[in-house]
RNA sequence: GGGGGAUUUCCCGAGCGGUCAAAGGGGGCAGACUGUAAAUCUGUUGUCAUCGACUUCGGAGGUUCGAAUCCUCCAUCCCCCA
C-alpha cells in the first residue's frame, strides 16, 4: 500500500504514496485530528480545500460516543461523518496517558472511567481492534501503553515491552477486509529500547511503523535525537508516522529524518484560542496590537480567513463569535498544508536541507 | 415640605474599626496549548519600586493608637408620605 517515490539526495526526507481503500495519500501528509467523528468546527468542504487528504478519529471517544455499534450501523465513520476519503484511528492508547487519572490498567486491558459518566470502559488490544473495524477506518493503530516523560526507566521499558506484547495480540485479532494496522514503536529517549522494540514488532511484521510516546514532557531536540536513532531502524518501503507532532518546527525536522506521516491537534486546537501560524511566524491574534490591523495574516495565503483583516479577525475572537475559531482553524490547517506542500516539492528537487534551513529560523517568531 | 436608602479600585459588586490596595464576576493586557475530557487553561490588572514605599473606597471636616467601615456637614441618585 506504500510507494517510496523519491528520496531527497540531501538528508533523509522522502517523498510517497500511500494507497487505501478510500483513496490514496500523498506523503509526507499532515492529517488533521477530528476525535469525534469531525475536525473542530470544519465543515468538510472546507477541510478537503485545505489539501488534507487523511483525518483522524479515536478509538476511546468514538466509542463512548455514540458508540462503536452506531457508528457501524450507520454505515462506518466515513459514512457516518460524510468523508470519504481516508481515514485513520487512534487506538486509545494516547488516552493511557492523557486521561491517566480516570485509568487503570493490568497486562491484559486498560480500564477507563468514562470522562462522561463515570462509567467503566474496558479497553484491551482485542477490543480496540474490534472497535476500529466496526469504525471501518482505512489505518488502524496498534494499542500502546503510552507514558509521560521523563520516567524512570523500568517505567518506559515496561511500557514498551507492554506494547510490545499488546501490538502482537493486535495482529492476531486483526481480521478486515481493507484495513491496514500500523504498530507504535515506544521506548522513551532511550536507544535501545527503540531499537530493541523496532526489531520486536519488525518480527512480528505490520503495514507501517508509528513512533509515539513522543512530545509527552520532552524538549524538541531530544525527540528529533529519538528520531535519528529510530528511524533508519525502520524498512524503507514501510511508511513512518510520527504520532502527534507537531509545531511546524517539529513537522519540519521530522520530515528531514524521513518521516511520512504526521498528526497533531496544534493548528485546530491552537486556531480556536487564537494562534495562528503563517510562513512569516506566529500571530496571537487577541493581541491589541492587531486591533486596527487591515493586513491579512499571511498575504500568500488564500484561505477565507485571509480574505479579512487581522483587526476583523481579532475583534471575532474579542467577541467570542463562533467565526473566529472556525477562520483560524481552516487558517491553520491549510498553512500545515501548505507547509507539507513546499516540504514535498523541495524533497523532489533535492532541496530539502536547503528548504529547511530558509524556513527554521522564522516559524517560532512573532510577527508584527 | 417630611421620612428612608444609596455613592467602593475600568464596569458590576462584596466589605460594616485593625489580618484591606480592598473578595467575586465582567472587561482589559499577556502567556500556554504537540496520537483533543480544551471555542480551554494560566498569570496579571492603583502608582513607583527589589524587599518596600506611596496615593485610593462621592467631597470636606471630625472621633480613634488605627477609618472603605463610626460622627457632622455638603453633593448627587433612588424610594415612600404630602
Amino acid at each position: 500500500m506504500f510507494t517510496l517515490f523519491h528520496r531527497d539526495k540531501s538528508c533523509a526526507a522522502r517523498c510517497g504514496q500511500i494507497v487505501t481503500a478510500h483513496g490514496t495519500v500523498s506523503t509526507p501528509a499532515f492529517m488533521p485530528v477530528g476525535t469525534l467523528g469531525t475536525v473542530k468546527g470544519v465543515e468538510l468542504s472546507q477541510l478537503e480545500s485545505t489539501g488534507a487528504e487523511m483525518i483522524l478519529g479515536n478509538t476511546y471517544h468514538l466509542s463512548l460516543r455514540p458508540g462503536s455499534e452506531v457508528v457501524r450501523d450507520l454505515g462506518g465513520l466515513h459514512n457516518f461523518i460524510g468523508w470519504n476519503k481516508p481515514i485513520l484511528t487512534d487506538s486509545g492508547g494516547f488516552q493511557i496517558f492523557s486521561l491517566a487519572k480516570i485509568m487503570s490498567l493490568d497486562e491484559q486491558k486498560a480500564v477507563f472511567r468514562s470522562h462522561i459518566d463515570g462509567s467503566k470502559f474496558e479497553l484491551s488490544p482485542e477490543k480496540s481492534i474490534k472497535i476500529q473495524e466496526m469504525l471501518g477506518s482505512d489505518i488502524a493503530m496498534v494499542l500502546d501503553h503510552v507514558v509521560a516523560l521523563p520516567n524512570k526507566y523500568e517505567v518506559i521499558e515496561s511500557a514498551m515491552l507492554r506494547s510490545v506484547r499488546w501490538a502482537k495480540r493486535c495482529k492476531a485479532a486483526a481480521n478486515h477486509p481493507y484495513q491496514e494496522l500500523f504498530a507504535i514503536v515506544q521506548g522513551g529517549l532511550d536507544r535501545k529500547l527503540r531499537s530493541d522494540c523496532v526489531a520486536m514488532l519488525l518480527e512480528i511484521g505490520f503495514s507501517g511503523y508509528a513512533i509515539g510516546g513522543l512530545s509527552v514532557g520532552e524538549s524538541p531536540q531530544e525527540m528529533y535525537d529519538v528520531l535519528d536513532f529510530t528511524l533508519p531502524l525502520i524498512p524503507e518501503q514501510r511508511p513512518r508516522y510520527l504520532m502527534g507532532v507537531g509545531t511546524p518546527v517539529d513537522i519540519l525536522n521530522g520530515i528531514l529524518r524521513g518521516v511520512d506521516l504526521f498528526d497533531c491537534v496544534m493548528p485546530t486546537r491552537n486556531g480556536r484560542n487564537a494562534f495562528a501560524f503563517t510562513d512569516k511566524g506566529i500571530v496571537r491574534l487577541r493581541n491589541a496590537k492587531h486591533k486596527t490591523d487591515n493586513k491579512p495574516l499571511d498575504e500568500e495565503c488564500t484561505c477565507p480567513a485571509c480574505k479579512r483583516s487581522r483587526g476583523y479577525l481579532r475583534h471575532l475572537f474579542n467577541a467570542k463569535e463562533m467565526l473566529g475559531p472556525i477562520l483560524l482553524t481552516i487558517h491553520n490547517l491549510t498553512y500545515y498544508q501548505r507547509l507539507i506542500k513546499k516540504a514535498k516539492t523541495a524533497i523532489e528537487n533535492n532541496n530539502f536541507k536547503n528548504f529547511y534551513n530558509e524556513q527554521i529560523n522564522t516559524l517560532n517568531e512573532q510577527i508584527s
